[in-house]
DNA sequence: GACTGCATGTAACCAGTTACATGATTGA
DNA sequence: TCAATCATGTAACTGGTTACATGCAGTC
């Protein structure tokens, strides 16, 4: 079975979701460690459910058309579980700004600097963003909307999530020092 | 042109390489932001040299048959640099192992433990290879092998690595303090 | 009446992987 | 002589994306 099925039936252990809601939960917090779009999502959620590994139940919604609002069955539950024990393979990245990187040595320090600024910018905004959800988080709790168990995954991932945005805002600053002191070439 | 390319002729800018190589490069320094491999790469050279922005030589192996080495040409240079120049999309992650830490809520702690020490585990033995080329770098310098150029953009790339992986290690630890003194489920 | 957000799906395409295919050289 | 490493490529497959397709409900 393929890894995005794991990832939605993790959405779904979690919490029951629909196709759009597990949509917008991979935008959102699991956006950092896995992410796939809508027309992704609805093929493994009717594939699951081919396995009997989710069921669906429709409801009414507020604004829009019926919602189909899946959980995953007791066979879906022991399959996650069973899964989540076994050795995961290391994260693979595709970090297109690192490879513009590579080329800062050969490129005017003001050009460098500037791309950056950018960088370092999009960067804060996606721990300001998480920080965001860990505070929703913590409510949901206190709240009791969600399960301990739910509360204990989700924030654990989060907290990966913040401080790898961290990391790499403490590295744009580490740059731009490190390129600032470099040997000076062709001004732009 | 695709993303690959580019990568590729970074590699080449930091210094003329053969397909084998490059595919060495990016399972190593550069296996932390962009990796693909060696049947994706030798394509992708054929593809930069119809378009005029790398040429080879062939050169005799000390060890086995002969090698293509590649190098930029003027026009590789300017596209490339052009590139890395323009904004950069977010990274893009996947990281099954973050899959299964949002179930550790549901499993017992001693199983949620042993996945967490294997993947600190992992990760550490990342940052020392990573640290070890770090030291490769800065020798290289010393000794004349690589520009000043290369080795700034080379080194940023290779911090990016290490600071990651010394987060992701963090954040083992501190993952293990918070199941450690959450509220106890079944013991396994 | 038009636009935005909610909601679910399918189809064509593409970027990559896995497997296939070949062969030289070196060392155990 | 057999395995490992060096070295270059192709072909089949797959896991995703982008674009296509449809329709409801609220608001400006």
């Amino acid at each position: 079975m393929k890894t995005v099925n794991y990832v939605v039936l993790a959405g779904l252990l979690l919490r029951p979701r629909s196709g759009y809601d597990l949509t917008r939960w991979m935008e959102g917090v699991a956006g950092h460690f896995f992410s796939v779009g809508h027309s992704t999502v609805y093929p493994a959620l009717a594939d699951l459910e081919r396995r009997g590994l989710v069921a669906h139940e429709i409801v009414p919604s507020k604004k829009g058309p019926e919602r189909k609002v899946y959980s995953p069955t007791e066979a879906g539950r022991e399959a996650l579980l069973g899964w989540a024990e076994e050795p995961a393979p290391m994260p693979q990245i595709r970090d297109e700004a690192l490879v513009k990187t590579l080329c800062f040595g050969h490129l005017p320090q003001g050009r460098a600097l500037t791309r950056l600024r950018e960088v370092k910018e999009r960067h804060v905004g996606k721990l300001a963003e998480y920080e965001e959800y860990e505070r929703d988080l913590q409510r949901s709790l206190r709240e009791g909307e969600i399960s301990g168990e739910a509360h204990l995954g989700t924030l654990l991932a989060l907290r990966r999530g913040i401080e790898e945005e961290e990391s790499y805002v403490r590295w744009c600053d580490e740059a731009v020092d490190m390129i600032s002191s470099a040997p000076p070439r062709p001004a732009d």
